[in-house]
DNA sequence: GGGATTTTGGACCGGCAAGTCCAGACTGGG
DNA sequence: CCCAGTCTGGACTTGCCGGTCCAAAATCCC
């Protein structure tokens, strides 16, 4: 059991959750089997159940949590610093980017579909994921609230969680029809609805 | 081959598609075989290839439609008179009450992940469902707009497409999570969007 | 009622992919 | 330099599942 991982070991075990997650992007986790993983990453079976002794649900759930981190982390640093419109409108642009340029696999979705049933695991790195990035959003609303820029009146969580909610769908019908537009509607109507309830009150 | 068919035959061949749905949702594309199908609807192998020659993916593209077909039906015949704040309410409550029936599966989310590579059948089924049910959002808003409820500025399509992404997006939360938040924040804050744009102008 | 056609049953095949196993190579500490 | 533990290669097993096939039953039409 990888109890104690030497230096090589951890760096084998990275690049086979890094190049599964790679290949999984690319043809979708219905279609991928453990030898394209292993070629692609050049390796052996054998190491592939050394490190993920339970076999592939293990290897897919630890690429779920992998691609969780780099959602967040590919939207920083604008998703924490929300402070303003422009910085919002940032905050856009890159998520809107993000997502073209990611192709017609939702890595989390399909792993999510394949291993969801076998455990609460898959299910907790989704909802963890959707707890920080709903969180940060609302970070940035009660910014701007004080501010002066949004009403203080606004609903911050639901607020927050319709937008994600936006967000999300807006990526899977753009997975399933290859158009953006419904992305960039959620995003814009999302925030055109935040400046829209400024003027109410402005403490200085 | 299934040029002419008979009245049984069309009652088994509805039978398959039928039952193969509902395994589906229960039990996920991923883990549904021919042999669940099969044994769910009664019938033998040879008629599975006999009514859909092409095989599994042929199965699953007419399931695929029947899903489609019963999303907006599902909605009638509130989503087709989408003219008064009271109609918008009822057609809400309607929407969160079919998904949080419906359980953990998305039967077209997974679908399409699953035939999706193969051909552009699964992203036309898709696209003409998202195409449809953004339409008949728009028309409601519409028809607000000429009964003086919602201003006459309001972009239209932009807003339904959004209202569309929050659906989407906060169904394949809830899928995921098992939590309706976000779903009813989607909904509930996309009509007091469109509330919140009357009295700019009231042509009578 | 009889021949053509459709519908049905279920045994069978073949391939594929997950998982096992063991022998051998590397590594790191004493 | 040697031993214990880790890492690696790849052949092998195994079970599953999509798909094929053919013959028998039911059905339809004349």
């Amino acid at each position: 059991m990888p109890d104690a991982l030497t230096a090589k070991g951890r760096a084998t075990r990275a690049r086979i959750v890094e190049g599964a997650a790679e290949v999984l992007r690319e043809q979708g986790v219905a279609f991928t089997t453990l030898d394209d993983i292993r070629s692609r990453t050049g390796t052996s079976k054998s190491q592939l159940f050394h490190y993920f002794p339970d076999g592939k649900d293990e290897l897919l759930l630890a690429v779920a949590q992998f691609e969780a981190d780099r959602v967040l982390e590919d939207q920083q640093p604008h998703l924490g610093r929300l402070d303003s419109w422009e910085s919002w409108h940032q905050w856009r642009d890159v998520v809107v980017e993000r997502y073209e340029l990611q192709g017609d696999h939702c890595p989390l979705g399909s792993l999510f579909l394949q291993v969801g049933r076998s455990g609460p695991g898959a299910r907790a790195i989704v909802t963890e994921l959707m707890r920080q990035w709903q969180e940060q959003l609302a970070r940035g609303m009660r910014t701007l609230q004080e501010n002066g820029l949004a009403s203080p009146d606004l609903d911050v969580e639901r607020t927050a969680a319709a937008l994600l909610a936006g967000i999300q769908g807006g990526v899977t019908i753009m997975m399933s029809t290859g158009d953006s537009t419904h992305l960039r509607a959620a995003l814009d109507t999302g925030i055109a609805h935040l400046r829209s309830t400024k003027g109410a009150t402005a403490t200085a």
